[in-house]
DNA sequence: AAATAGACTTGGAAAAATTTTT
DNA sequence: AAAAATTTTTCCAAGTCTATTT
């Protein structure tokens, strides 16, 4: 199968929206289907270094030594500091040893000697001379191209994670109580492939088998396979750049849009909810209420047993939320990925009366919402507008704030800026988005470094510019060193071109640190209309790949030739 | 109507690639 | 040209939501 990517561009967005409806609503999501599978991790090379186990080598075989040195890796990370990642995986190390074996208790075991080995491999990898490297990276990129795309009704389109996950310990987020367990190599005997009933079957690794071939043209993936640690599907999908793909995420703003013509007659029902006798039309309401003006997701029954212990809207408990007296209402709780939610917001009366009533009586680990829950309230949207549902007013509320925070800041755009200034206004918009989504990160490891050498920059450039003021005033006998401009007016003109030096250095460390633990990137990626952006970068004459990466190009090419007054 | 399965989107961290600084 | 900083991509975990089963 011939594997570079097709030249010919399929415009499927020249079509209307209902056509583009009906493709993908249609039962029948391809005719033919042609892949060459997926790609299996390197099996494991043992290396023969010993766990010292109370201070004496042992030995282990290639299955135990694989595991060991998983956990090896890992030493220095948070992970080996967790008492439930120790206790899984020593109890799944445990079992891999045997009965009987020297080694009875993970507290007595000394990695070092393997991670030390680890860090040397890593270092010889990083000393190959560029040659070496670039032969390499060809030599890969060649055994991989046949994954990287499939063929869909004739067309090339990508794939994405045609890479099986290799083995290793299961990395779950916040306190997840399945953190540290052991993630068994993938087969392909766990792994059913899905493919187009006339075409060959790629072939499984020798001596394999797959665990079974399906031609099923309801669904858009290519494989698929069962993650242990869970017990969820996983599947190996199309790429965001592939046509699929990027008409659903199309549709998905189309219908956020939609949502405008609606939104009005929801805040008006909501309202009106708050005030009703049945409490679970008051719960309906407020937590819309909650989904519309905080942009909290819908939050889907989890198990606290198999799960790390987040909450969103609906499973919002008790202990949760306060009052604040007179009118404020305050969260704090752990949403997805363990991600702190903490906002204290002035609410309406009706709001704070009902909230006083929900939590009249309960314990804190009561549910906040108990006659409400992620269907019934998804059901209740559906009665205002076909395909609404709780994340819609997510894309909805973070398009549309995206789209007035630039308006707001355009005013501030003169043609004599430069693109680095007003990509950083757009930034201040986006980080708007940002925060209203709660998208935070780790601060960066560079972060404090590289503000102080931002105020070191600064500093310099002030101390430059009392020299040149002082030269202004009285010209120095003998020039000093670095020489500064000659006449009055190159200094004068320096000096001017120094202060907006600074202020520069200035605005871009203020960013610096706005920014520190906020993420731009998942709103950018998932909730901001592209065309938003787009028309932007045309009326403020900005390349577009100063916002988008090419990964991001690759996944909007329909907002490209949108109008540049376009609005969400 | 509640629980479960299945398929898809969203998310931050880490690795890799690229750019900037020294 | 090496190192450091920054940006982009990859990775895979963790959500949402609909359909199906009990």
């Amino acid at each position: 199968m011939d594997t570079k990517p097709d030249d010919g561009v399929y415009k499927w967005w020249a079509q209307s929206d209902d056509t583009i409806q009906s493709i993908l609503n249609s039962d029948q999501k391809w005719q033919t289907l042609k892949h060459n599978g997926v790609l299996f991790p390197p099996d494991y090379q043992p290396h023969s270094i010993p766990v010292y186990y109370d201070g004496k080598p042992v030995k282990l075989d290639p299955e135990q030594e694989e595991v060991a040195t998983m956990y090896a890796s890992m030493l220095e990370s948070d992970y080996i500091q967790k008492k439930q990642f120790n206790e899984n995986f020593w109890a799944a190390w445990k079992e891999l040893l045997g009965k009987n074996h020297t080694i009875k208790s993970l507290a007595k075991c000394d990695f070092s000697k393997i991670w030390e080995h680890l860090l040397t491999e890593k270092e010889t990898k990083l000393n190959r001379t560029s040659e070496e490297k670039k032969a390499e990276k060809e030599l890969k990129a060649k055994f991989e191209d046949a994954y990287k795309y499939a063929l869909v009704d004739g067309r090339k389109e990508k794939v994405q994670q045609f890479k099986i996950e290799p083995p290793g310990l299961f990395r779950g987020r916040g306190t997840h109580p399945k953190m540290g367990m052991l993630k068994k190599r993938i087969q392909p005997e766990d792994i059913t492939i899905n493919i187009g009933r006339l075409e060959d079957v790629p072939p499984p690794p020798t001596g394999h088998k797959w665990g079974g071939v399906v031609s099923n043209n309801t669904v858009l993936w290519v494989a698929a396979f069962k993650d242990a640690i869970n017990n969820k599907n996983k599947y190996v999908q199309f790429a965001s750049g592939s046509s699929m793909k990027a008409m659903n995420d199309y549709l998905k703003y189309q219908t956020a849009r939609s949502l405008k013509d609606c939104i009005e007659k929801i805040r008006e029902d909501y309202k009106q909810q708050w005030t009703e006798k049945q409490e679970s039309d008051r719960q309906l309401g407020v937590a819309i209420y909650f989904i519309d003006k905080l942009a909290l997701r819908v939050g889907n029954e989890k198990d606290d047993e198999e799960e790390a212990d987040t909450v969103g809207c609906c499973s919002l408990r008790v202990e949760h939320v306060s009052l604040v007296a007179p009118s404020s209402i305050k969260f704090d709780f752990l949403g997805k990925d363990s991600i702190r939610y903490e906002n204290t917001v002035e609410v309406e009366k009706e709001v704070y009366k009902c909230v006083k009533g929900f939590i009249e009586g309960k314990k804190k680990s009561d549910m906040l919402f108990h006659k409400i829950n992620p269907s019934k309230l998804n059901d209740h949207l559906k009665s205002y507008m076909e395909k609404l549902s709780a994340k819609v007013f997510r894309t909805y509320n973070a398009s549309i704030t995206l789209d007035r925070e630039l308006k707001k800041l355009e005013r501030e755009i003169t043609s004599d800026m430069s693109v680095a200034e007003k990509v950083s206004i757009f930034n201040s918009a986006n980080r708007q988005v940002a925060i209203l989504c709660n998208h935070q990160r780790a601060a960066p490891k560079t972060f404090d470094t590289s503000v102080e050498t931002m105020e070191k920059k600064i500093e310099d450039q002030e101390t430059y510019l009392e020299r040149l003021q002082q030269a202004l005033k009285e010209p120095p006998k003998k020039p000093t060193q670095p020489l500064l401009p000659k006449t009055p007016e190159s200094i004068s003109s320096k000096i001017e071109a120094i202060k907006k030096k600074i202020d520069d250095l200035k605005q871009e460390k203020k960013m610096k640190i706005e920014n520190k633990t906020v993420s731009l990137t998942t709103s950018r990626t998932n909730y901001c209309d592209p065309r938003i952006t787009i028309a932007w970068c045309k009326r403020t004459d900005v390349p577009v790949a100063k916002l988008f990466s090419k990964t991001l190009q690759d996944k909007f090419p329909w907002a490209l030739d949108c109008p540049n007054n376009y609005t969400f």
